[in-house]
This record gives C-alpha cells, structure tokens and sequence, in this order.
RNA sequence: CCUGAGGUGGCAGAGCGGUUUAUGCAACAGACUGUAAAUCUGUACUAGGUGGGUUCAACUCCUACCCUCAGGA
C-alpha cells in the first residue's frame, strides 16, 4: 500500500483528504486559509469552471494554482458528477449520448466530450485529471447500470488516447500530470468488477471509487469496500464524495487513501461543527440557542485559527446576524478536523 | 383643527361574514456524502386598537372613541 503521492505541486501523504472547491475556491475561505488548515489538496470541476469560462480568466497565470495563489496539488473533477446531479436526475438539463453530454446551462448549451473534458483539465494545469465518467445513483435499475459501465470504459479509453496526446505535446518540460479512472456498476459486484477490470487494462495512474457513495441515507461499506479489493494496491485509490469521518476511517481500513466530499465545508456553512473527542467524535449546531453565551471554543482540542481566537458564543453571533465571517471561521475549524482525522489515520 | 389612509401574532404583511385559515422574517429543531446548497425540511406560537351595535355567526359590516401616518390650515 502506498504512503506517498506526488504531484507536479508537492508530495501528498496519505490517507489525504481534499475539500471541494468547485468553482475554483473553497466557499468562505482563501488559499492561506486552506494552507493554515493543512489542507493538502483541492478538488475543483471541469463543469463548473468550463461554464465560468475560467480558461479565459487564468490566461495570464500559470494555470489555475497561480490564478488562485494556491501551490499545493489540485485534482479536477471531470464533470461527471454532474451527469448524475443535473442530467440524471433532471433529464430537462441535458442529453447524455455515447458522444458525450450535452448540458442546457443558463440558455447555453454546453457539450461536454470526455475528450474535452481532459483538454479543459490540463489547460487549467490539474495535478491529477480524471476521466469523464457516467455517474448513476445506486437505485437505478441494472440496464442503467450496465449502459453507465459501458460508457465509462468507452469514455475512459477515449480520455486516456487524448490524454496521452495532449500531456505529451504542449507541456514544455513540465511533468505530466497523473491521470485517474472512475469504476461505475453501481450496487453490483459483477459491474463493479468488470468495469475495474476494464480500466485496469487500459492503465491509469490511480482509480476511484464512482458512483454515490450514499443509498437511503446509508453508506454503502459492502460495495465499497469490494471495489477496494479490486483496484491495484500499488496505485493511489479514491473514493470519491467520501464522507463523513466514520465513511472515511471505514474506506481508509479498505485502502482508499484520497477523499474528497463538500460535507465538512457545506456542513460548517450550515452551522454543524465537528469536534474530536479522543478517538471518537461529535458535533454541535452553533447556531442553537444554548451556545449564545459560551465562552468555550469550538473544541478544546483544535489548533485552528477559529478555535485559538473566538468563542462559540461569538461564532454563534456571527451566524446569527449572517455575517460571511461565520461561513469563513466555521469552514476553517471543520476542514482542520479533518486534516486532523487524517493525520490521526496516516 | 380640517381632509385622506390605516390600526391584524415578537416584527412585516394579505385575504375573508361561518369547518385546519395566509405568507415572509425572527424563534426552536433537523437534514446535508466526486457542491444548481448563504440551501432544504420540520415544529411551535398563534393575532385582530377600545367600547357599543347589526347577525344564528364578526378580524371581516355599522358606529363612537383612542392612536398612527400623509397632506392642508
């Protein structure tokens, strides 16, 4: 199993975690912000920043770490997430064909290719791009599936040719980046296991776990942790939009070693705190009435920036009158909790 | 003093002569898993300026008074 990852910005340990920042920034916070919270990687999307046109914006910056001031690894996304979250789920958005996706997107129409898809990510200078995937939900019915596992191999292959044609040529002396797959099936094995095995004979630098994690509220352990077994140990493994910290220690005793997920920065925006208690953990809702005079920090044990410096009592005033400090101090004390649960599982 | 408008729950603000009657904010609680999320969902509280009248029934109609606002003197 390994221990290290390198990227073209620095060496990652691992287990790792790496919070969404979508648009190109984590809600709330800036780049010394993340840096403070020993964040060690970002995930931003290809979809996200395409209908942003943030090709246009970084042009004279060396890519979007030096648009953003941020030296540390990025991953992009490649979009397909949002094949589930807007197509899937919202067949009014958008078309999804062998060819590619085609999204309706504020009156413009954005297609999508898995061959664009790796272009946008390596214009915006990605330590680690990851192929266009057809991303279902779990409940969706085998035929479903079976076509969502077909297109991800189709895409996958067609990512990598592009890949290695695009990395090889414009990247003057720069190293390539690392190029990650996306293991579809959803809920079954058999798909699951044919569609690792698949990408494990086209080759790619790591793979993920796809798909959402989640069913009926539940974490789905069984087919994570069997598509954890499928995968080559000697190549990093990411579970994608995983999790909360109990799905996080579960998925690092499978093996998984990269994380990402919006909870803890959607969650700190929504007022819920994380709080270690020796090996365990809890929560608080700083915005319950309870907390308006406490004079305690968040947790006794976080060095972050928001529990060194403020109390419960005026982070709970903070949410009260909606000041976008809030947002920032909360986001800054849950992604420390969880810089810190990892280096508790490295 | 005259004229006009109006007085509704902690606040803002509708409708209606009659079984649960808004709605929003605030309050209280909960959800959130490759971010269409500063979002969403619950819960509670429950009102009709005051007196009198009409009516089987009034927050709703009539009347007097009180108060507020705008314009005028």
């Amino acid at each position: 199993m390994i221990k290290t990852l390198k990227t073209n910005h620095g060496t990652v340990t691992l287990p790792s975690f790496f919070p969404d920042g979508t648009l190109g920034v984590v809600r709330g916070v800036d780049s010394i912000d993340l840096e403070n919270a020993q964040v060690e990687g970002l995930v931003i999307n290809t979809f996200h920043l395409m209908t942003n046109k943030i090709d246009q914006k970084i042009k004279k910056f060396k890519g979007i770490h030096g648009f953003m001031n941020w030296q540390r690894s990025v991953i992009t996304d490649s979009g397909g997430f949002q094949v589930m979250s807007l197509v899937h789920d919202h067949p009014e958005m958008g078309k999804i064909s062998d060819q590619g996706i085609t999204f309706k997107w504020n009156g413009e129409k954005i297609l999508l290719t898995p061959e664009k898809s790796i272009e946008f990510q390596l214009k915006l200078g990605t330590d680690i791009a990851i192929v266009l995937d057809d991303c279902v939900r779990p409940e969706m019915g085998l035929e479903d599936q079976k076509k969502s596992v077909e297109r991800t191999i189709s895409w996958a292959k067609r990512s990598k040719t592009e890949f290695d044609l695009l990395a090889s040529q414009g990247t003057s002396g720069k190293a390539k980046p690392l190029l990650f797959s996306v293991v579809q099936g959803g809920n079954n094995k058999k798909l699951r296991k044919y569609c690792a095995e698949e990408l494990i004979q086209i080759g790619f630098d790591g793979y993920c776990f796809g798909g959402f994690p989640v069913q009926n509220g539940k974490f789905l352990s069984e087919i994570v942790g069997y598509v954890a077994k499928l995968l080559p140990d000697d190549k990093p493994k990411y579970a994608l939009g995983v999790g909360k910290p109990e799905n996080i220690v579960e998925c690092v005793q499978f093996g998984y070693q990269i994380f990402d997920c919006v909870i803890p920065t959607r969650e700190a925006r929504h007022q819920k705190l994380y709080i270690h208690e020796g090996k365990s953990y809890s929560n608080i809702n700083i915005g319950r009435g309870i907390y308006v005079q406490d004079k305690n920090p968040i947790s006794k044990n976080c060095d972050c920036h928001t529990c060194k410096n403020f109390s419960r009592a005026y982070l709970h005033h903070l949410f009260k009158i909606k000041d976008s400090s809030a947002f920032r101090l909360a986001t800054i004390h849950n992604l420390r909790f969880y810089s810190m649960l990892m280096e508790a599982l490295k």
